[in-house]
DNA sequence: TATTGTTATACTCTATAACTATA
DNA sequence: TATAGTTATAGAGTATAACAATA
Protein backbone atom coordinates (compact mmCIF):
# COMPACT_ATOMS: atom_id res chain seq x y z
CA UNK A 1 0.00 0.00 0.00
CA UNK A 2 1.81 3.38 -1.21
CA UNK A 3 2.34 5.55 1.36
CA UNK A 4 1.06 9.28 0.72
CA UNK A 5 4.19 11.43 -0.25
CA UNK A 6 3.76 15.42 0.85
CA UNK A 7 3.71 17.85 -2.08
CA UNK A 8 7.40 19.89 -2.00
CA UNK A 9 9.02 16.23 -1.95
CA UNK A 10 7.29 15.26 -4.72
CA UNK A 11 9.82 16.44 -7.08
CA UNK A 12 12.87 15.95 -5.42
CA UNK A 13 12.15 12.05 -4.73
CA UNK A 14 11.06 11.50 -8.20
CA UNK A 15 14.05 13.01 -9.39
CA UNK A 16 16.15 10.73 -7.29
CA UNK A 17 14.01 7.14 -8.30
CA UNK A 18 14.18 8.26 -11.77
CA UNK A 19 18.07 8.92 -11.81
CA UNK A 20 18.70 5.64 -9.81
CA UNK A 21 15.80 3.30 -11.82
CA UNK A 22 17.95 4.50 -15.05
CA UNK A 23 21.07 4.03 -13.80
CA UNK A 24 20.49 0.19 -12.91
CA UNK A 25 18.97 0.36 -16.42
CA UNK A 26 22.36 1.51 -18.18
CA UNK A 27 23.84 -1.11 -16.02
CA UNK A 28 22.46 -3.77 -17.68
CA UNK A 29 24.25 -3.42 -20.88
CA UNK A 30 27.02 -6.51 -20.94
CA UNK A 31 27.53 -6.16 -24.64
CA UNK A 32 31.02 -4.32 -25.27
CA UNK A 33 29.18 -1.22 -26.69
CA UNK A 34 29.63 1.79 -25.54
CA UNK A 35 26.38 4.03 -24.58
CA UNK A 36 27.63 6.35 -27.63
CA UNK A 37 27.73 3.38 -30.19
CA UNK A 38 24.68 1.27 -28.58
CA UNK A 39 22.27 4.66 -29.20
CA UNK A 40 23.54 5.55 -32.33
CA UNK A 41 22.28 1.91 -33.79
CA UNK A 42 19.15 2.65 -31.93
CA UNK A 43 18.96 5.60 -34.14
CA UNK A 44 20.00 3.91 -37.52
CA UNK A 45 17.81 1.51 -36.83
CA UNK A 46 14.72 3.47 -36.14
CA UNK A 47 15.88 6.24 -38.86
CA UNK A 48 16.24 3.21 -41.76
CA UNK A 49 18.99 4.14 -44.46
CA UNK A 50 20.10 7.65 -42.70
CA UNK A 51 23.00 10.17 -43.96
CA UNK A 52 26.04 10.78 -41.38
CA UNK A 53 24.79 14.25 -41.05
CA UNK A 54 21.16 13.37 -39.80
CA UNK A 55 23.14 10.53 -38.07
CA UNK A 56 25.16 13.14 -35.96
CA UNK A 57 21.80 15.59 -35.60
CA UNK A 58 20.04 12.84 -34.21
CA UNK A 59 23.07 11.99 -31.87
CA UNK A 60 24.16 15.59 -31.11
CA UNK A 61 27.26 14.46 -31.96
CA UNK A 62 29.91 16.59 -34.35
CA UNK A 63 30.23 15.24 -37.92
CA UNK A 64 34.33 14.00 -37.22
CA UNK A 65 32.20 11.99 -34.70
CA UNK A 66 29.81 10.32 -36.34
CA UNK A 67 32.39 9.30 -39.24
CA UNK A 68 34.31 7.85 -35.99
CA UNK A 69 31.18 5.52 -34.61
CA UNK A 70 30.18 4.40 -38.11
CA UNK A 71 33.80 3.38 -39.02
CA UNK A 72 33.71 1.48 -35.47
CA UNK A 73 30.09 -0.02 -36.34
CA UNK A 74 30.83 -0.74 -39.68
CA UNK A 75 34.40 -2.62 -38.64
CA UNK A 76 32.42 -4.46 -36.05
CA UNK A 77 30.09 -5.43 -38.84
CA UNK A 78 27.00 -4.19 -37.42
CA UNK A 79 26.10 -1.41 -39.83
CA UNK A 80 26.83 -0.80 -44.10
CA UNK A 81 27.19 1.85 -45.71
CA UNK A 82 25.39 2.43 -49.20
CA UNK A 83 25.98 5.24 -51.88
CA UNK A 84 23.24 7.90 -52.16
CA UNK A 85 22.55 7.64 -56.20
CA UNK A 86 21.18 10.69 -55.99
CA UNK A 87 23.88 12.60 -54.86
CA UNK A 88 27.21 11.27 -54.31
CA UNK A 89 28.39 13.58 -51.33
CA UNK A 90 26.30 11.51 -49.00
CA UNK A 91 26.71 8.29 -47.13
CA UNK A 92 24.23 6.42 -45.92
CA UNK A 93 23.77 3.52 -43.09
CA UNK A 94 21.83 1.03 -42.29
CA UNK A 95 21.85 -2.37 -40.08
CA UNK A 96 23.18 -5.51 -40.98
CA UNK A 97 21.71 -8.30 -39.75
CA UNK A 98 23.83 -8.65 -36.72
CA UNK A 99 23.15 -5.08 -36.14
CA UNK A 100 19.28 -5.60 -35.73
CA UNK A 101 20.20 -8.66 -33.57
CA UNK A 102 22.75 -6.71 -31.26
CA UNK A 103 19.55 -3.88 -30.86
CA UNK A 104 17.30 -6.84 -30.26
CA UNK A 105 18.91 -8.30 -27.56
CA UNK A 106 20.00 -4.57 -25.62
CA UNK A 107 16.49 -4.07 -25.76
CA UNK A 108 15.69 -7.28 -24.32
CA UNK A 109 18.08 -7.99 -21.70
CA UNK A 110 17.10 -4.10 -20.45
CA UNK A 111 13.54 -4.99 -21.05
CA UNK A 112 13.54 -8.22 -18.74
CA UNK A 113 15.31 -6.21 -15.84
CA UNK A 114 12.42 -4.28 -15.34
CA UNK A 115 9.92 -7.22 -16.03
CA UNK A 116 11.65 -9.36 -13.58
CA UNK A 117 11.65 -6.22 -10.93
CA UNK A 118 7.45 -5.75 -11.84
CA UNK A 119 6.84 -9.38 -11.08
CA UNK A 120 7.97 -9.08 -7.41
CA UNK A 121 5.38 -6.91 -6.49
CA UNK A 122 1.75 -6.98 -5.68
CA UNK A 123 -1.25 -6.83 -8.53
CA UNK A 124 -1.95 -3.51 -6.89
CA UNK A 125 1.26 -1.62 -7.18
CA UNK A 126 1.69 -3.13 -10.75
CA UNK A 127 -1.87 -1.58 -11.44
CA UNK A 128 -0.39 1.89 -10.21
CA UNK A 129 2.47 1.51 -12.41
CA UNK A 130 0.51 0.66 -15.55
CA UNK A 131 -1.56 3.94 -14.57
CA UNK A 132 1.27 6.41 -13.96
CA UNK A 133 3.01 5.26 -17.19
CA UNK A 134 0.86 7.84 -19.47
CA UNK A 135 1.37 9.99 -17.02
CA UNK A 136 5.68 9.99 -16.69
CA UNK A 137 5.15 10.17 -20.67
CA UNK A 138 3.31 13.72 -20.47
CA UNK A 139 6.14 15.03 -17.99
CA UNK A 140 8.25 14.32 -21.07
CA UNK A 141 5.86 16.11 -23.81
CA UNK A 142 6.66 19.94 -25.01
CA UNK A 143 9.87 20.06 -25.11
CA UNK A 144 11.93 23.29 -24.43
CA UNK B 1 -7.14 9.84 -17.70
CA UNK B 2 -4.66 7.27 -18.48
CA UNK B 3 -5.29 4.77 -21.16
CA UNK B 4 -4.50 1.38 -20.08
CA UNK B 5 -1.55 -0.32 -21.09
CA UNK B 6 -1.55 -3.75 -22.22
CA UNK B 7 0.38 -6.21 -20.01
CA UNK B 8 3.52 -7.37 -22.22
CA UNK B 9 4.36 -3.75 -23.25
CA UNK B 10 4.40 -2.72 -19.47
CA UNK B 11 7.92 -3.22 -18.99
CA UNK B 12 9.13 -2.08 -22.62
CA UNK B 13 7.28 1.29 -22.23
CA UNK B 14 8.40 2.36 -18.72
CA UNK B 15 11.75 1.68 -19.94
CA UNK B 16 11.67 3.64 -22.51
CA UNK B 17 9.95 6.20 -20.01
CA UNK B 18 13.04 6.37 -17.27
CA UNK B 19 15.94 6.69 -19.91
CA UNK B 20 13.89 9.65 -21.57
CA UNK B 21 13.44 11.10 -18.39
CA UNK B 22 16.53 10.82 -16.86
CA UNK B 23 18.27 12.03 -19.87
CA UNK B 24 16.69 15.28 -19.70
CA UNK B 25 16.89 15.39 -16.24
CA UNK B 26 20.94 14.46 -17.00
CA UNK B 27 20.73 17.46 -19.31
CA UNK B 28 19.39 20.11 -17.08
CA UNK B 29 23.00 20.52 -15.72
CA UNK B 30 24.82 23.80 -17.23
CA UNK B 31 27.65 23.93 -14.77
CA UNK B 32 30.87 22.87 -16.13
CA UNK B 33 30.95 20.17 -13.66
CA UNK B 34 31.22 16.67 -16.13
CA UNK B 35 28.80 13.71 -14.63
CA UNK B 36 31.52 12.03 -13.10
CA UNK B 37 32.73 14.90 -11.26
CA UNK B 38 29.16 15.83 -10.06
CA UNK B 39 28.93 11.97 -8.92
CA UNK B 40 31.60 12.45 -6.85
CA UNK B 41 30.68 15.60 -5.16
CA UNK B 42 27.28 14.32 -4.14
CA UNK B 43 28.98 11.34 -2.81
CA UNK B 44 31.65 13.16 -1.08
CA UNK B 45 28.96 15.21 0.65
CA UNK B 46 26.81 12.14 1.55
CA UNK B 47 30.17 10.21 2.82
CA UNK B 48 31.18 13.00 5.24
CA UNK B 49 35.22 13.09 5.15
CA UNK B 50 35.99 9.94 2.97
CA UNK B 51 39.27 8.23 2.24
CA UNK B 52 40.28 8.19 -1.68
CA UNK B 53 40.03 4.36 -1.30
CA UNK B 54 36.14 4.57 -0.50
CA UNK B 55 35.39 7.35 -2.26
CA UNK B 56 36.49 5.04 -5.58
CA UNK B 57 34.60 2.05 -3.78
CA UNK B 58 31.47 4.22 -3.69
CA UNK B 59 32.03 5.69 -7.58
CA UNK B 60 33.01 2.34 -8.64
CA UNK B 61 36.22 3.92 -10.18
CA UNK B 62 40.11 2.80 -10.25
CA UNK B 63 42.43 4.95 -7.38
CA UNK B 64 44.19 6.65 -10.25
CA UNK B 65 41.34 7.83 -11.02
CA UNK B 66 39.78 9.23 -7.83
CA UNK B 67 43.25 10.61 -7.70
CA UNK B 68 43.12 12.84 -11.07
CA UNK B 69 39.06 13.75 -9.74
CA UNK B 70 40.14 14.61 -6.55
CA UNK B 71 42.63 16.80 -7.86
CA UNK B 72 40.86 18.77 -10.13
CA UNK B 73 37.64 19.17 -7.75
CA UNK B 74 40.53 20.28 -5.31
CA UNK B 75 41.98 23.00 -7.94
CA UNK B 76 38.46 24.42 -8.20
CA UNK B 77 37.89 24.52 -4.52
CA UNK B 78 35.02 22.60 -4.17
CA UNK B 79 36.82 19.75 -1.94
CA UNK B 80 39.42 19.91 0.50
CA UNK B 81 41.85 17.43 1.51
CA UNK B 82 42.61 16.32 5.27
CA UNK B 83 45.22 14.37 7.12
CA UNK B 84 43.77 11.06 9.12
CA UNK B 85 45.67 11.48 12.04
CA UNK B 86 45.52 7.82 13.09
CA UNK B 87 46.65 6.67 9.82
CA UNK B 88 49.20 9.04 7.59
CA UNK B 89 48.65 6.94 4.55
CA UNK B 90 45.16 8.21 4.15
CA UNK B 91 43.86 11.61 3.02
CA UNK B 92 39.94 12.22 3.47
CA UNK B 93 38.12 14.70 1.45
CA UNK B 94 34.99 16.87 2.60
CA UNK B 95 33.49 19.55 0.58
CA UNK B 96 34.01 23.26 0.76
CA UNK B 97 31.67 25.57 1.29
CA UNK B 98 31.82 26.22 -2.40
CA UNK B 99 31.27 22.71 -2.74
CA UNK B 100 28.53 22.37 -0.95
CA UNK B 101 26.82 25.35 -3.19
CA UNK B 102 27.74 23.58 -5.91
CA UNK B 103 25.63 19.98 -5.14
CA UNK B 104 22.86 22.18 -3.51
CA UNK B 105 22.58 24.41 -6.73
CA UNK B 106 22.96 21.26 -9.04
CA UNK B 107 20.66 19.61 -7.55
CA UNK B 108 17.88 22.65 -6.81
CA UNK B 109 18.26 23.00 -10.86
CA UNK B 110 17.05 19.14 -11.54
CA UNK B 111 14.03 19.57 -9.23
CA UNK B 112 12.99 22.77 -10.63
CA UNK B 113 12.94 20.78 -13.83
CA UNK B 114 10.80 18.16 -12.85
CA UNK B 115 8.23 20.79 -10.67
CA UNK B 116 7.88 22.33 -13.17
CA UNK B 117 6.92 19.42 -16.00
CA UNK B 118 4.33 18.34 -12.58
CA UNK B 119 2.90 21.89 -12.82
CA UNK B 120 1.41 20.89 -15.78
CA UNK B 121 -0.11 17.76 -15.07
CA UNK B 122 -3.98 18.05 -14.36
CA UNK B 123 -4.08 17.33 -10.47
CA UNK B 124 -5.36 13.51 -10.58
CA UNK B 125 -2.21 13.37 -12.93
CA UNK B 126 -0.29 14.29 -9.66
CA UNK B 127 -1.68 12.11 -7.70
CA UNK B 128 -1.18 9.24 -9.97
CA UNK B 129 2.46 9.99 -9.87
CA UNK B 130 2.42 10.62 -6.25
CA UNK B 131 0.85 7.09 -5.39
CA UNK B 132 3.09 5.42 -8.31
CA UNK B 133 6.35 7.38 -6.38
CA UNK B 134 7.27 4.47 -3.14
CA UNK B 135 6.31 1.36 -6.14
CA UNK B 136 9.32 3.25 -8.41
CA UNK B 137 11.18 3.07 -5.34
CA UNK B 138 10.45 -0.41 -4.58
CA UNK B 139 11.92 -1.24 -8.24
CA UNK B 140 15.34 -0.50 -6.74
CA UNK B 141 15.51 -2.55 -3.55
CA UNK B 142 16.55 -5.83 -2.79
CA UNK B 143 19.83 -5.48 -5.29
CA UNK B 144 21.56 -8.02 -7.03
C1' DT C 1 54.41 -7.91 3.74
C1' DA C 2 49.99 -5.55 3.13
C1' DT C 3 47.64 -1.33 2.33
C1' DT C 4 46.87 3.58 0.72
C1' DG C 5 47.56 6.48 -2.51
C1' DT C 6 50.48 8.40 -6.57
C1' DT C 7 52.94 8.61 -11.03
C1' DA C 8 53.73 6.92 -15.81
C1' DT C 9 51.57 5.65 -19.71
C1' DA C 10 48.03 4.24 -23.00
C1' DC C 11 43.34 3.90 -24.88
C1' DT C 12 38.64 5.62 -25.84
C1' DC C 13 35.60 9.26 -26.83
C1' DT C 14 34.72 13.64 -28.44
C1' DA C 15 35.78 18.18 -30.14
C1' DT C 16 37.77 22.09 -33.41
C1' DA C 17 40.27 23.16 -37.58
C1' DA C 18 41.72 22.20 -42.03
C1' DC C 19 40.97 19.45 -46.03
C1' DT C 20 38.71 16.61 -50.17
C1' DA C 21 34.93 15.52 -53.16
C1' DT C 22 31.05 16.53 -54.97
C1' DA C 23 27.06 19.87 -55.99
C1' DT D 1 30.64 28.91 -53.36
C1' DA D 2 28.16 25.70 -50.40
C1' DT D 3 27.60 21.12 -48.59
C1' DA D 4 28.83 16.13 -47.01
C1' DG D 5 32.09 13.87 -45.12
C1' DT D 6 37.10 12.93 -43.77
C1' DT D 7 41.69 13.55 -41.75
C1' DA D 8 44.79 15.78 -38.30
C1' DT D 9 45.23 16.87 -33.86
C1' DA D 10 44.15 17.92 -29.04
C1' DG D 11 41.80 17.44 -24.58
C1' DA D 12 38.95 15.02 -21.31
C1' DG D 13 38.25 10.70 -18.72
C1' DT D 14 39.51 6.24 -17.32
C1' DA D 15 42.35 2.08 -17.01
C1' DT D 16 46.60 -1.04 -15.97
C1' DA D 17 51.28 -1.30 -14.23
C1' DA D 18 54.91 0.25 -11.49
C1' DC D 19 56.11 2.93 -7.52
C1' DA D 20 56.41 5.50 -2.66
C1' DA D 21 55.01 5.98 1.93
C1' DT D 22 53.13 4.08 5.91
C1' DA D 23 51.19 0.29 8.72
Amino acid sequence: MPTQVAEPELAARLRLVLNRLARRLRSQTPDDLSPSLTSALVTIELRGPITLGGLAACERVTPPSVTRMVATLERRGLVRREADPADRRVARVTLTTAGARVVRRTRTRKTAFLARRLARLEASEVAVVRQALPVLERLLEDDR
